[in-house]
DNA sequence: ATGGTTGGTAGCCAA
């Protein structure tokens, strides 16, 4: 089965790249992030249309996640737990059926940018990171497959950044950041990408500003990270870099795996 | 490179 994670900044105005991207990759399950809409204004229709179930974590003007299944979503779940005061929508799990009679667990989590550091919004984004610690090790004890996708809007090391010299003052790239990921793999889980290549010049998103993307000024930050009992089962993992050439484009690709 | 571009909104904010 196909997982994918895809920041598509805005499902109204990625709508049609969107629904192109469905019908060339054909996802068994799509996790999304900055759907920059409330669930009641959700495009749900046309993606229905192609056979997915939707379920949405919206709201107004900015953030949102949503998960698309073409199988059956079960214990839909949003939020984060470890903050009862925390309204961002940035955090959606559900369970889906595998292909063997199982059951995989599916996040679609949307991590704070952090931007600028020094800021409450850096401090937001750490400690939203120590809580998405606690989440991991409360589901590990599950010893269940589980995938956790999404913009981590980290930068894990020198090689996932064309021009690293140049986010060093950038959230994305402060140590505290890159520790807060390192501590999530430390525990167990499988970056995805890492078990095909170590290889640099790899990226997922590219800025819309100063022809980031025809520069190849890119950076890597959606990832997929995998429960051992996922990672023992993945088949394949790629990158949908074409898209971003599409036109009126989101500034981040798809990035997903197959299981077997 | 201290600018640049985009989406949602109608506050310029967030990225």
């Amino acid at each position: 089965m196909k997982i994918a994670t895809w920041n598509i900044n805005g499902v109204k105005a990625r709508l049609d790249g969107l629904v192109t991207w469905l019908g060339e990759a054909s996802p068994d399950v799509v996790c999304l992030q900055e759907i920059k809409s409330i669930d009641e204004a959700f495009p749900r229709e046309p993606i229905e249309a192609l056979g997915y179930n939707v379920a949405t974590h919206g709201q107004k003007g900015f953030n949102g996640v949503a998960i698309l299944s073409k199988r059956p979503l079960e214990d839909v779940t949003p939020r984060l737990s470890g903050d009862e005061d925390d309204v961002q929508a940035r955090f959606l799990e559900a369970i889906v059926p595998d292909d063997h009679d199982g059951i995989v667990r599916v996040v679609s989590a949307y991590m704070p940018n952090g931007n600028p550091i020094g800021t409450e919004k850096f401090s937001y984004k750490l400690a939203w990171m120590e809580r998405l610690e606690a989440w991991v090790d409360d589901r590990l004890a599950l010893e269940e497959p589980f995938v956790l996708a999404g913009d981590f809007n980290i930068i894990p090391e020198s090689i996932d950044a064309r021009y690293p010299q140049r986010w060093t003052e950038d959230a994305l790239f402060q140590p505290e950041s890159r520790n807060a990921y390192r501590k999530l793999t430390a525990r167990g889980l499988t970056e995805a990408l890492r078990t095909v290549t170590d290889a640099g010049d790899i990226y997922t998103f590219w800025d819309y500003q100063a022809g980031a993307w025809q520069k190849n000024n890119g950076i890597r930050i959606d990832h997929l990270l995998l429960s051992p009992e996922a990672a023992d089962r993945l088949a394949a993992v790629g990158i949908d870099k074409h898209v971003r050439a599409w036109e009126k484009p989101s500034d981040h690709v798809p990035v997903w795996i197959a299981l077997s």
